[in-house]
RNA sequence: GGCCCGUUCGUCUAGCGGUUUAGGACAUCGCCCUCUCAAGGCGGAGAUCACGGGUUCGAAUCCCGUACGGGCUACCA
């Protein structure tokens, strides 16, 4: 029988969560739907300096944005909480007392400047030995036992079996890694302060929790035999590990605010979509099949495998986030994208919800105008400005299309022939088409001509479509307006 | 220094010994469509598969070196 699938996804809440993590969290979570195992988020703040409530916060903030759920953890509980590391000290107690019970952990005595002054040392006789040299290691058991009794400060270190052989790492991703036994020093597990070190909790925790696969960054590499010695000393089943490259900045070096967002939240600020972000995380080193590029998470879910995942490091291209949210909203129905957009509507003053519900039809003809033009939600407020507030015709258009040669016989013709004009987008350009041959002018001209005075800018929505919603009154009253600019 | 990992178009990737004149997507260029901008359609350019040796009838695919990049080597995570 094949043990059920538990993963997990631990943060760290010492920063915001930002797209290698989400990406992390993101393969982690769609490896436990496929499976239908468990998903789990543990808060990893063995770190009391940097770890912040609000931090924390945030990275459960941008998980449920991006549409990731967990089945254990903070917030839902379950049967193998607490899910934060600082609440699971008398787990790692425990386990302590049973490496120290079973010998495979020692107090070491030795200070850190006594440490540092031999790792020095090591350096500097290019040696190529490194670690601790395990001077506290050859103390007798009594001798040991009697200066911690005394309350000399030390702390717990592994003691490697140095008869192991090499540790074999099985990585889903990497395939099979050897590190030899000589390589592995006896790290610290637990701190002169009884606090665990990283490397040990996370194996605790992991063990505790059951975890069946450890899906994490490949910074962790180069851990994972010591952390596989830990789960051996204590009798633990070790999990399976996948390591998952990095992601880079367009430089090909570590990502960082330098390149723009990092943290997932700035890209909900700049308007993505998170099933856009999603999407393209995914993709970041894995593939569907090498020519799927929209995966939307339902399909994700049905059929991500570690299998697939990419062993080299991705660079973060965001331009092709933005041509992937394009094409998001594109595919979006009208009602969804108005209440994503409605937000950016509210932020720009331009529109409520009490409007959007009050002028519902009126909203659902505007969609298609806009939606193909759309790389983020936050350009909608430039885009249709125009038919919620007054436009201001900039310098540029003036000169180039109002002040030009026949833009004022364009417009009163234009206006004339509007007047007696249904008020729907085909009529409206029935209309507008007859009137460039009356006049003798090219099409192009009076139609600009007409777009500035509606719109107040040469680039816009569909003309005919963006006058039947502005409306016949101030559709007139805008020509009527641009036609005095023109001829004065 | 030591131990590990990685290297296919500018970018993300497909490829897991012959089906490959190395496929797709983004970006880029051209054409078409067209009331502007987009979107869309069609097409082009773009990768001697990091390099050098092997193994094999045959290698991007397997092995060994080299180079470059990265990680770990903490009482950080």
């Amino acid at each position: 029988m094949t043990t059920p699938v538990r993963v997990r996804f631990a943060p760290s809440p010492t920063g915001t969560l930002h797209v290698g993590g989400a990406r992390t969290a993101i393969y982690n979570w769609a490896f436990a739907r496929k499976s239908g195992g468990t998903f789990i988020l543990r808060i990893d703040d063995t770190d009391p300096e940097r770890s912040t409530a609000e931090n924390t916060a945030q990275i459960l903030r941008s998980l449920t944005w991006l549409g990731i759920d967990w089945d254990e953890g903070p917030e839902v509980g379950g049967e193998y909480g607490p899910y934060f590391q600082t609440q699971r000290a008398d787990n790692y107690r425990a386990a302590l007392e049973t490496m120290k019970a079973n010998g495979t952990a020692y107090p070491c005595f030795c200070s850190a400047e006594t440490l540092e002054g031999k790792r020095e040392a090591a350096r500097q006789s290019g040696s190529g030995i490194s670690g601790y040299d395990r001077t506290c290691r050859a103390l007798t058991a009594e001798d040991a036992a009697a200066r911690v009794e005394a309350g000399e400060p030390h702390v717990w270190r592994l003691a490697v079996p140095l008869d192991h052989g090499p540790v074999v790492v099985d990585d889903a991703v990497r395939g099979l890694t050897e590190f030899p036994i000589e390589a592995m020093d006896d790290f610290v597990l637990a701190r002169t302060d009884g606090t665990p070190t990283y490397n040990f909790a996370t194996v605790i925790d992991d063990a505790d929790m059951e975890i069946s696969h450890v899906i994490r960054g490949d910074d962790h590499l180069a851990n994972t035999p010591r952390q596989i010695l830990v789960f051996e000393a204590l009798g633990h089943t070790v999990p399976r590990f996948a390591h998952l490259s990095m992601i880079w900045g367009p430089d090909g070096k570590k990502l960082s605010k330098r390149h723009g967002a990092t943290s997932v939240e700035a890209y909900d600020e700049m308007g993505y979509l998170p099933e856009a972000l999603l999407n393209y995380l995914a993709l970041l080193g894995w593939s569907l099949d090498g020519e799927t590029t929209i995966v939307p998470a339902d399909v994700l879910k049905a059929n991500f495998s570690l299998e697939r995942i990419s062993k080299n490091p991705a660079i973060f291209d965001i331009d092709k986030l933005e041509w992937m949210n394009g094409s998001y909203i594109r595919d979006m129905s009208a009602d969804e994208l108005i209440s994503r957009l409605l937000p950016w509507l509210e932020r720009a003053g331009l529109a409520t919800a009490a409007d959007v519900e009050a002028r519902h039809d009126w909203f659902v003809a505007l969609i298609p105008l806009v939606a193909e033009r759309l790389k983020h939600l936050d350009e909608i407020a430039p885009m249709v400005r125009f038919l919620f507030e007054e436009p201001e015709i900039d310098e540029a258009s003036l000169a180039k299309v109002l002040r030009k040669e026949g833009a004022g016989t364009a417009l009163s013709a234009v206006a004339e022939a509007l007047k007696a004009c249904d008020w729907s987008s085909a009529a409206i350009e029935e209309t507008l088409r007859g009137v460039p041959e009356t006049i003798g002018l090219k099409p192009k001209v009076v139609f600009q001509a007409v777009r500035v005075a509606a719109t107040g800018s040469t680039v816009s929505p569909p003309l005919f479509e963006s006058l039947e919603l502005l409306g016949r009154a101030r559709s007139l009253a805008r020509i009527q307006a641009a036609h005095e600019l023109a001829t004065t």
